[in-house]
DNA sequence: ATCTCTGCAAATTATTTGCAATGAT
DNA sequence: ATCATTGCAAATAATTTGCAGAGAT
């Protein structure tokens, strides 16, 4: 672990307590290793890192159930990529943020803007809402992935490629 | 079909041609019911909408492909309820709107904010991306559920139950 | 006539679950 | 000692795919 480590395995430990969870070299293992990389990971990568490195053994089911306990409590966020994909990323306290997903590469951006936060919590308040939460993920094309493709053709035809919407936008046959 | 029948039909069969792809009675079906109904609907739904109907037998198979040719073609947009649940609205060429759902009933509710979208598109080009949509959802809880809940409990409590994020909120053990 | 679609059933993928043994408090 | 957790393998659930026959242009 890196950032602020006993602090926050504290913190974890303190919460298992608290919901009479307990602690295993299982979860420890998934939990440190939550807050070692500094990827984005989905179950079935942080199933592998485990297997490789050694330490007690952690099946893959024991991976499910536990991003689920660290989800609950606070400790990770799941980012849905593209339809399908889950990846989480750990929360160090540090503020909130969104992502900008390339549609070429997968490469992820992070941003923060309270702008948009209390816009967000306006138009929930105008509907009635209780506000508790939100998922903002932007799609874009990274700087690289722009370059490459302005090499080998209009951004416009790449981006039909990539399955745009493109059925309403013409009305000619 | 209620709004604007024809002609979006119509440009349906265009975006087929264009793309090589066939009109058939299964794809029809689909179409139409994607429009005429004002509900959100997930792939079973319209699966069973069908089958209860009558008209020419649509399989499960059809369902998924032709929803999948419809998003391509921008007729129809996905939205991700919460993990998992996958669910369809037309587009109708209005213009683009976003969602808040309810984390008790799962009611959805739209609203749309050019503040937000203005600021997002900022963000993206700070990043250097040049940005191709958005997913924004908001989570909460509606006028309804929250009522509801307050004759039961606080709602602290309940967002308790429904499994928010309490771990980092505590210093204390 | 040609090339796409459809339905079916099998295959895949992702995730969940029952249960007996193990381990944490 | 008690109660939660683990691993396994089986069970689910959701979606995809190969293929042969049907259908659209």
């Amino acid at each position: 672990m890196t950032i602020d480590d006993p602090a926050i395995e504290r913190r974890f430990e303190n919460y298992l307590k608290r919901e009479s969870l307990k602690m295993t070299p299982q979860r420890r293992r998934i939990f440190e290793k939550a807050f070692e990389v500094h990827e984005h990971f989905s179950v079935e990568r942080m199933y592998e890192w485990l297997k490789e490195e050694d330490g007690p053994a952690v099946s893959r089911a024991t991976v499910y159930r536990t991003l689920e306990v660290l989800e609950r409590g606070g400790f990770i966020e799941a980012i849905e990529t593209r339809r399908g994909e889950v990846v989480y990323e750990h929360v160090l306290g540090h503020a909130h943020h969104d992502h900008v997903v390339c549609e070429v590469c997968g490469r992820i951006e992070e941003f923060q803007d309270d702008e948009i936060e209390a816009l967000q919590r306006k138009n929930a308040y105008r509907l009635g809402f209780v506000m508790t939460g939100h998922l903002l993920r932007l799609s874009g094309i990274c700087p690289t992935c722009v370059k490459e493709l302005q090499l080998e053709g209009t951004l416009e035809e790449k981006l039909r490629e990539l399955g745009g919407p493109i059925g309403l936008l013409d009305e000619s046959a």
